[in-house]
DNA sequence: GTGGTCTAGACCACC
DNA sequence: GTGGTCTAGACCACG
């Protein structure tokens, strides 16, 4: 798994971690079972301090998509539980909704938003193919 | 001018603000030479301190946005820089591109997404309407 | 709001912050709209590190039960949102199984249980009124 | 004697065998004299590391529950103190107070409580029977 | 080896 | 003043 950081960045680095990892399951480029690598390696490997990847493992735990097993590692989880699917699909609506209010502030209409989506499918595509 | 702000979220109150404006010239919902209102007018009505309204006209003005006539007011510029339009279509990217992920993470496919997304077009409208 | 802190204690020091802290909104001794105290002056009080009450304010935000707003406070919560609330709701589903698997493992039958359960509630209205 | 340890729980794996071990006793299931199955097959049993059991049986055997004889195995302990069921009860007692502190929070009343019990107690017997 | 917790300090941004 | 983030180190417990 190859995740870049950038600490000048309006994102705080933890979460930057967060949504590529969401990213990388999204897109199957790591997949049920897979272990991530330690929150100290990839804190050497990226260059920051470890308590900053633990953050960032903590919150993707929290939202259910991995799993901390003490002495063992950390994983990706099998599938969410029933909660957390819930809590996801609402995460979906609140997606959808914000996608509609900056469509509305750009002036663009409701038929070019899903062209809008069709292109940047066609790119995570391409991103999960290579 | 219909602005809206809450103070939980995530992005600093004034940024909401400096947001909302360059989305409003983007999509073309205030033009060049209109007026803003002043800002304490503004922090008035959205509840706020005026310390905060200003901080967000001066980054409005600092992006070449706005323009500040002392004893007149505060004014949308003439021939705003293409790159406002440009930003506020990233961010209309970048908010479908959250919303892709977010669908597989839940395992929705794309055709469903696209009728999320009218679903929720539809309760915005509803709430529009009343 | 009086908190008392263990750093001996199996739990762990933020988590008997979240519980104290939970309990005293279960309690009604703090309300909704009440102001927390900042992390800073919570930890100088309880003499630990500011980031131990942090970790443990950010538990309790996540929960749905306090809100913070940058530059002003934390304070708690009006009304958890429906999302919130459902997730509360398995939470109480949970104790429940909980303990009735403990009951099980004493060898206390089912009457019994709601027995301990009304001494227990005596025990907190005594605490509540104090 | 049934055991379930569960990885990903809060708890330590060898804490929830202790705890098992401990509660079986105080709820009369196994008695002074029994044989517990050595811990390599009950390691094998729970599919988890012989070491983790050997913990748990030597904290047992510390709190004076059960007894090492080398060559024969290990046994439940002739009058086991009195703390025991002690504690066993101290643990739910504290599940009590936590679901009326769940249930606070989530503004449900006392006699519901006893209803959300119920319907706990009906699920799990539904589980066991099958 | 792994994750879990805690510390003491720093710097920043926001209001 | 407030919260938000990050660091560099420590110690412990778990498997």
């Amino acid at each position: 798994m190859l995740l870049h950081v950038n600490a000048g960045d309006e994102l705080p680095i933890y979460r930057q971690i967060v949504r590529q990892v969401a990213d990388s399951i999204a897109g199957g480029r790591i997949k049920p079972g897979d272990q991530l690598p330690s929150h100290r390696d990839l804190a050497a490997q990226l260059v920051i301090a470890p308590l900053t990847v633990k953050k960032a493992y903590d919150e993707l735990e929290r939202e259910g998509l991995i799993e901390t097993q003490r002495g063992r590692g950390t994983f990706v989880r099998e599938r969410p539980p029933a909660t957390v699917a819930a809590e996801s699909r609402e995460r979906l609506r609140e997606a959808a909704r914000r996608l509609l209010t900056q469509a509305a502030l750009c002036g663009v209409p409701f038929e070019d938003v899903v062209r809008v989506l069709e292109e940047a499918k066609e790119k995570t595509t391409e991103r999960t193919d290579s």
